[in-house]
DNA sequence: GTCTATATCTAGATAGAC
DNA sequence: GTCTATCTAGATATAGAC
């Protein structure tokens, strides 16, 4: 009955790639889709194809496999947004919101990212080692980029770019929240090019020429 | 073995209010702590001192229980946070962030709203309707008062109150998710304060005199 | 490593006595 | 409404053949 095993070399449905990968993508969905809890290893057993002993010789347990996608997926998340290092910080204030909030709506338009961010925020307190990779690789690094352009800029007159860079961030990121993550775009109607023109707006009210 | 029956009038371990109320209150702090999915019936009866049984006599399923209790409890928060209607919009720019940091720092010392948000959060793509209620009384709501002041403030040169509004409720609570929802505050050490200074100062720049 | 088969437990939910 | 008792399904996890 099954037809592909061992080291057959040509094209199949699932194709070659070991049935380890064939887990951990299977694993990511269910997880990502069903939560911690919500999900079964007899789900991801039958999301990937395999039988469910065949993932527990390569997790321990659920646990594990959890931690393990979960881990994986954070980082590569971050991999994909903060990759280019461009000169951020030669932008000017205008050029440097624009560029913002344009990384920031990659994240807005991604159904996985939000069903990450739901995942760790409810799990946050079962697994707080997820949580704060989470905000090491993810907040803090974006934050690190932002806050260092407000010190540098001195002509705009920041007293505190930490503090700056949080506003932000934080301006943006909780958008996502409410539209996306919780579901709010029909009922709270406020685009994120307001968002964008507003901080261009105060910033330019910092300036002193 | 039941001594505490149907009408007795005094002091009790669990006193005299009612098997629905314990189930209620067992309910709250178990969902609270472990999820939706991670939260047995037999668990909430335990807690509640009751038998499974009886909860079902009081409510349909899980489901309602859960609806019940998440709905009750995002609109009890709410209560709190927003009654005492002070005469806000008179209030100075500085004075009116001191308030709106006042109103913030409290749930930034509330773990149960900390459970809570994880709890909507991780729910709100199995309950939307849930989410919903949360974006319409808590953020919506908060929202329009911080709008409302700006608005009405010509002199704070905000071209945009609700986008305005926005950039300060984002900012505070985007504070409270990186360090109490998802436990952050070891690595992330930026205080309320500076977040509230910046903002201060973010106004007195728009301001023409 | 991968499968078949199974052990063990706990889940949600209900029937029926009182 | 509340309890005892129980049904049925599905959970995690493993033993043992190949």
């Amino acid at each position: 009955m099954n037809v592909q095993d061992a080291n057959s070399t040509a094209e199949l449905s699932t194709p070659r790639r070991g049935k380890r990968e064939q887990i951990v993508q299977a694993a990511v969905k269910t997880f990502l889709e069903h939560g911690y809890a919500g999900t079964s290893m007899n789900k991801v057993a039958e999301a990937a194809g395999v039988i469910k002993a065949t993932i527990y010789s390569h997790f321990k347990d659920k646990q594990q496999l959890f931690i393990a996608i979960i881990e994986e997926m954070t980082i590569k998340k971050v991999a994909i947004d903060f990759t280019n290092p461009e000169p951020i910080l030669s932008l000017e204030p205008d050029e440097f919101i624009d560029v913002l909030t344009g990384k920031f709506c990659v994240l807005m338009q991604d159904p996985e990212y939000h069903a990450l961010f739901r995942l760790l925020v409810g799990e946050s307190e079962r697994f707080p080692e997820l949580a704060e990779i989470y905000v090491r690789t993810v907040i803090l690094r974006g934050m690190g980029l932002a806050s260092k352009y407000f010190e540098v800029h001195k002509e705009l007159n920041i007293e505190d770019p930490q503090a700056m860079a949080h506003i932000c961030a934080g301006s943006f990121i909780s958008l996502m929240v409410w539209q996306q993550v919780l579901g709010g775009k029909n009922i709270m109607t406020l685009e994120v090019g307001r968002v964008r023109e507003t901080l261009k707006a105060l910033l330019r009210g910092q300036r002193q020429p």
